[in-house]
DNA sequence: CTGTATCCCCTTTGATACTG
DNA sequence: CAGTATCAAAGGGGATACAG
């Protein structure tokens, strides 16, 4: 086993969370991984709330980690189609681990919610 | 399958990683993972680098969301211990998981950084 | 020993306008 | 269409001092 022991940061588990976290990266992988590929413009229709600026710069750190692959197509309008990248894919299976953790995780909130009510209610 | 095509965002996954991001969270995870119980400034030792500000703040995070159990002892001088809680161990298979594809990761970086370096030294 | 309270900084995110 | 530039706002995180 690793030795976490003594000061060492957990590098392999940060290592993963950095590729991830940023606060439009999940959902922006989750088209990609069903999708095939998919339009600037359409990852922003399928993404409403997301600006520009945001959606470009997570797009590129997710490029710059060798996730998602950029193919433009130089015409006028311009075309950028992004998909992920055959590296990319060995991501997959964390990803539907974590969305899987996730929904149970929310379920279980709910009836501590629930739960919390009833007692209310009692009272 | 779920639809995540117009504007849902993915709460799954989001809650997943709500739990989990926070700079100093993965390895007070893991440290509890591999050790049962452990006193806060057992804690503090493991991870020299954490202020104590930081490493109570992410524990009642963790605490909150029912991850983490907290066991206070009231002598002098006090005592706390904290531990998974039950329902925190289901977390681990997610952690184990996040952090072989992260060893990958680096892997795969180690071998981007050696390949470029030989091109250089080639050219 | 196990925390809290303050204050400050820095990074991330957002709003808005501009461009090839 | 697919971005970039700029500036402002918000939040996370750190240093330090204090406290039960």
């Amino acid at each position: 086993m690793t030795n976490q022991s003594k000061g060492e940061t957990c590098k392999e588990l940060q290592a993963a969370l950095d590729i991830i976290s940023g606060k439009w990266k999940p959902i922006i992988l989750f088209h990609l991984m069903e999708n095939e590929k998919l339009r600037f413009s359409e990852l922003q229709r399928a993404i409403p709330e997301i600006t520009r600026k945001m959606l470009t710069s997570q797009l590129r750190e997710l490029e710059y980690n060798n996730i998602v692959h950029r193919e433009i197509y130089h015409q006028v309008p311009p075309k950028v189609e992004y998909s992920m990248s055959e590296y990319g894919h060995g991501l997959k299976p964390l990803l539907i681990a974590m969305r899987s953790w996730g929904f149970d995780h929310l379920e279980h909130l709910e009836n501590l919610y629930r739960q919390d009510n009833e007692k209310l209610i009692k009272e």
